[in-house]
DNA sequence: AGTAAAAAATGATATTAATCAGCTTTAAAA
DNA sequence: TTTTAAAGCTGATTAATATCATTTTTTACT
């Protein structure tokens, strides 16, 4: 349970900010998000927006997890990523012009702090080392989306899977990993009843432990071979 | 037949420019292109960069069409993208300091310049029309992929191949569609024997036309009514 | 024009994974 | 602590699509 009582986060501070585009900002910079941000107490499964709105800035994750999905035509959720401490989120559509193509929504109790549009346009335009770690990052998943949709197309769903609990033993690192089955196929891009049978396999096969909902990785060798890599 | 005698290009009176993220650019920032860039005629089929190679610069395509795939791990091919006149291709991973995570090759002639990375990344770092094209063309590449990972998971062949007729369609615009059948299969993300039974289907039903291996769509709202959109 | 190679097409079959229906366990709320 | 709802699980069936084998057509080359 997060204290409620100490949302407020100050970046100077903040732990999650080496794993963060604002690791390598230096003081100045640091003191000027600082002004300008706003915290905020998020419970577990609050939206911070949603597809096709407009944004009206970006959100600095600073302790939680924070799914990015995208609704296909009959509503199913499709997670493209899910998000940890020290994330920027949302700041595709500041660049793009058009409105949010994903939603993002908490998947537990979450710190996070709020920059506003134009506070962060600024930042973008005399910050060159922010920009810079900005570009490198949409690059970054924009080549990941590359594979993410050669893996959807060419797959197994059991491969699919494997890969899938790779990403996500990174994104929980020491944690277990902590989703409810729905969300984990709508991650792997599959029917709910498919993954649990998946699941029990893998678990019949000595690479995971089911912990009641949660998930511990046993063998992750046997996984990365899975998942074909 | 490109008439490969002419085949430099003349950034100030290139006609692909206006359709580029060079088009607000002005007289002086493209003679400093004009400047630095090399031109080449490039027969079809020929490759102009591949996955896990490191990049050297980008390529300008003044002529001709481009795919972008990434191979899965059995060496099949997944097109991600096909360019047409005007774009920039290859820009990604000059700031995400990886590999190539996709491979680039020629589906018919094409006239294509080059900037070196340096000269590039000079551009960028001076020329904030060009860095703010760049900034919004990754972002929307970025939404883009997240609706083609979601049509993946979820949409139907059938469905998915109205959807790539839809783009394919802009991007030959009053040309017809010309690809191998396995191209525009692993564009689609499916076997070849399945996309030939579809587009027999699709044909039946009035909605393209097939003229040996080039397609004409004629109806275009069936085919958005298909795609689901 | 004639031949070889590549691409396109067809049919039969196998496999994967979705769907549907029902049941059990866990978590949340009264 | 009981009740209710949500999440998790199981089995049977169906549907979609891949795969394999073969034939036909088109394209490229001598």
């Amino acid at each position: 349970m997060l204290d409620k009582s100490h949302k407020h986060v100050t970046c100077s501070t903040c732990g999650a900010r080496k794993n963060s585009l604002f690791a390598n900002n230096c003081e100045n910079e640091i003191s000027l998000v600082e002004e300008q941000k706003t915290c905020a107490y998020y419970k577990k499964n609050q939206p911070l927006f949603i597809e096709s709105s407009f944004p009206r800035g970006v959100f600095c994750l600073n302790q939680g997890k924070v799914k990015i999905f995208a609704r296909g035509d009959e509503g199913k959720e499709q997670i493209i990523h899910i998000a940890k401490e020290g994330e920027i989120i949302g700041f595709r559509a500041m660049f793009s012009g058009e409105p949010y193509k994903v939603s993002a929504s908490t998947l537990e109790e979450c710190n996070i702090c709020f920059i506003g549009k134009e506070d962060f346009l600024n930042m973008i335009e005399t910050n060159a080392t922010l920009r810079n770690g900005i570009m490198k990052e949409l690059s970054k998943e924009l080549g990941d989306r590359a594979v993410f949709i050669t893996n959807m197309a060419q797959k197994s769903v059991r491969e699919r899977l494997a890969f899938a609990l790779l990403i996500l033993g990174d994104v929980y690192d020491k944690e277990e990993i902590n989703l409810t089955r729905e969300d984990l196929a709508n991650f792997v891009g599959t029917a709910t009843e498919t993954l649990i049978r998946l699941l029990k396999d893998f678990k019949e096969e000595g690479i995971i432990e089911i912990h009641t909902r949660k998930l511990e990785i046993i063998n992750k060798d046997k996984l990365m071979h899975l998942a074909g890599k």
